[in-house]
DNA sequence: TGTACATCAGTGAACGCGCGTTCACTGATGTAC
DNA sequence: TGTACATCAGTGAACGCGCGTTCACTGATGTAC
């Protein structure tokens, strides 16, 4: 880390982590332009040397997401145990630790609003780790007797969804009351029992 | 629906469903209690006639919202067939088709960032819409041999999470490219599979 | 090594705007007689 | 039926605020000679 200055030396990326830390505290649409300039020490105006507005600030912080993300989910899935369901499993355990882990990240992909197409950069960040979580779904599929089979991308799409629904449901801390289990109990259980729905684990057990 | 004049007549129904809308089209955080005031017809202050502020007023949208997504789901679950599952499977449905349907309560409800626990009011709405969730849980839990039946809190989040998911990635008209399938079929075949990991639905087919 | 100069990252003041909320008020409604 | 009056739902002006964005500027950095 450079030294105080006139000029800061790594603004722009000081500016997405003071993004992600206000987007992690006040969701997407409570985020402002101005506090994050504040938080990085800043005039609002020196943001513009960087980006070209407050949305492209933020669809700044969903493409490294999506860069964190895919690296992540590849990561686990192809180093996530000897079978292919183990590798699966992991691939959950880590979607839900990325969330955890990255809050910010999580909710300027998936809660901001902002298109994945609202830049070419985003897009293709976007479309590769949706594509990871497909191929891991596909990878898996290959053992599901082909007449049981569902799309690969409507699995993935079940999986998706259950863990995106655990996230937002379970896992955000919310002030009211919730998380009947622990999130990651939660998920794991589910996934088991839908996997155990498609045959790829022993009924009895 | 009274005249026009002075006195509006039904000025706090109006702020309510003025605020749904609004809350539709931009989000629960992009909602604001002046436009709302003016979509009715009436000045900002005159709100204050009838809610204490703006959460107030997020906050009996939700409460409404919970009232009929509780009477929704009640009933799509006692007359949804003649089984168990039956009436499960139309419940999830009803789930869906109420998110559809009511996407202001839905995100009030849900996405508002409001503590269930703000109003008493609200409190109870919400307990029992959560209620009814879990009892529609626990009647088909009956049916799971008790070895492999996982505690009905569990199985009703299960089932919440994903239609939760479904709502939020699949259901929602995003701007960017998304819904590989539709989204009513994508959950039914997601619970179905589920379901049918718990031993409820035959497993050859 | 020392000086002149171009570059460009940041400043700070200003803009117009819409927000939530308050306040003293006004005028329509409805009740008492 | 007609009048006097209390009630209270809505007005409209004002508040202080923080927002995103623009602009002419300034001064630190780094390169050419």
């Amino acid at each position: 880390m450079p030294k105080r200055g006139y000029h800061h030396g790594n603004l722009r990326q000081a500016l997405i982590d003071a993004a992600l830390k206000l987007i992690d505290e006040k969701g997407p649409t409570g985020f402002t332009l101005s506090e994050a300039a504040k938080t990085a020490g800043v005039t609002p105006a020196a943001v513009y040397r960087h980006f070209e507005g407050r949305e492209d600030l933020i669809a700044e912080c969903a493409r490294q997401g999506h860069e964190i993300f895919a690296d992540v989910i590849e990561h686990a899935f192809s180093s996530g145990g000897g079978s292919d369901l183990a590798a699966f499993e992991a691939t959950g355990r880590a979607y839900l630790a990325f969330a955890r882990k990255f809050p910010g990240h999580y909710q300027a992909m998936f809660e901001s609003g902002i298109s994945p197409n609202r830049t070419p950069e985003l897009a293709a960040a976007s479309a590769r780790s949706r594509q990871i979580l497909e191929q891991a779904a596909e990878a898996l599929s290959e053992h599901i007797p082909p007449e049981k089979r569902p799309p690969a991308t409507m699995f993935s799409a079940h999986i998706w969804a259950m863990s995106h629904g655990v996230v937002e449901l379970f896992a955000r801390g919310k002030p009211g009351g919730n998380a009947p289990f622990p999130p990651e109990e939660l998920l794991e259980a589910g996934i088991g029992i839908y996997l155990r729905g498609l045959g790829l684990i022993e009924q009895d057990k």
